[in-house]
DNA sequence: AACAACGGTTCAATATGCGAACCAACAGGA
DNA sequence: TCCTGTTGGTTCGCATATTGAACCGTTGTT
């Protein structure tokens, strides 16, 4: 691993959560050496993607991100084209609701919305979607390049006892997702949510990423999953129209030959 | 120089107007060598800070700079971003400097700060500044959205003699501070007043509000006119970074072209 | 076929990054 | 007051990761 990529890892310990990091937390979190660490802040501050803060002496993200961002989002319009299907997404399922992309071998979070609908649901501060155990990640092995189940099944650590640990076990869920259409994620990533999601193409005719509902599983039920189901089709027509895709035929009958006999279908599937 | 920082000053490269920039094109733009430039482009890739695009094969930026932008947005709002260039401009100028946003047709202000320096200053103690009378507003006229104008020619208010009370005066004054990038209102609002002020651009690359410092027009001189003009670029520039924007190159043209010979205007222009 | 430009790779030399140890300042607690 | 545990920041010798000239294979143009 290069001393850059050690470098930029360290701004993914930034979120709104914990926007601001001292040296020595910084250290604890990302497992370093302190002088390495101070010297990878000096090069994140001095490039302007961290600045101090003037009254605690953290560090948080600079203004240079923005600049990014911006040149980002004209190069590639991806956020405008997901804010509206989100919404009615997130308010026709009462459920909380985001879009991921992916980016070579990551997931990543692009947006996300929560319905007020409910006093518990499911939040989504994660950056990154571990690839095995989320319906996004499980999506993007279904229907992205071929060469990332190799890589998602170096790395199939367990995060609850609903994780795929092995090869098979992840291949068998895969398998269902293709045939399906829908990533599904049973508290496989955290004990209490329940991940449904869908692809999304663009104008390249490749997977993009995806778009996923997170329900408290133990408000799940069967009506509930066709109604997400059926609400996921819309959103991830929406965006992929959005995004200049458009969807491979043999999604859109997987789709709808789930949806004819969902009701015979429980909810583990 | 770190390797770091050397690799990191190569996404500044990219910009709208060039979101997308192949190995050997990006290698001539930063002056470096290509087996160099690879790896730190490689390095950028996995990091997520880069990706290709699938049909051209040229770099751009990835999805991860968004999450960043998202996270410093929550962290830094726009107010704080004004903070610490507004006390260097009112200490440096040793007068009452504030900032003002333009929302829909209405200009507000923000923050203010004064200097101690003199023992009368300029009190800004108005919430929303009238778009013809004061430096801030006619900074809105020239360099913000088109249909301003028109919206402020229907009230035309008289508040001192020297306020604009017809729709010529009005497009000359901002026919002026379009050609010289300084708003400026000469005892136009307040009769003890005189208002000099400088653009500021978001994220958007649209106007989004001004600096401005306010002066005692009686101890007004053309040394300190070029003192504030000099103080309110710096200040424009700190802030427009801050909110994640560009200034437009005509804009620094024009202060350019100002600041090389404004020991030959007066204080009247 | 010749040519140029492209992305990508090799390898010796050395510049660069590394981390244990160390400093100074600060903040409770006894 | 001392003691202890923080914090951010610095030093220095060693080892290795980084460097760039040169090279390679492919693609597209003339």
């Amino acid at each position: 691993m290069s001393s850059t990529t050690k470098t930029l890892e360290l701004l993914a310990h930034f979120s709104t959560s914990r926007p601001e990091i001292g040296l020595s937390q910084l250290c604890r979190l990302a497992k370093r050496d302190k002088a390495t660490t101070y010297r990878h802040l000096q090069a994140l501050e001095e490039t302007g993607f961290l600045e101090r803060n003037p009254v605690s002496k953290k560090y948080r993200l600079g203004p240079i991100v923005l600049q990014l961002a911006r040149t980002r989002e004209a190069t590639v319009p991806r956020k405008a084209g997901v804010e509206a299907p989100l919404v009615a997404l997130a308010g026709a399922t009462g459920e909380t609701s985001h879009v991921t992309v992916l980016s070579g071998k990551t997931v990543y979070a692009l947006a996300s919305c929560e319905s007020p609908r409910h006093g518990t649901r499911a939040i989504i501060d994660i950056e990154t979607f571990p690839l095995h155990a989320t319906a996004s990640g499980l999506c993007a092995l279904a229907f992205g390049p071929t060469d990332l189940m190799a890589f998602a099944q170096k790395n199939l650590c367990g995060f609850t006892a609903m994780t795929p640990t092995t090869a098979q076990e992840l291949e068998n869920i895969v398998g269902t997702i293709r045939a399906t259409g829908f990533g599904c994620a049973n508290r496989s990533y955290e004990d209490e949510v329940l991940g449904l999601s869908a692809p999304v193409f663009d104008q390249t005719g490749h997977y993009a990423g995806a778009v996923s509902v997170a329900s408290v599983a133990a408000r799940f039920t069967p009506d509930l999953k066709r109604i997400i189901q059926e609400h996921l089709v819309i959103a991830a027509r929406d965006i992929t129209r959005n995004w200049g895709g458009t969807l491979p035929p043999q999604i859109e009958e997987a789709w709808a030959k789930t949806l004819s006999h969902s009701n015979t279908l429980d909810t583990a599937s």
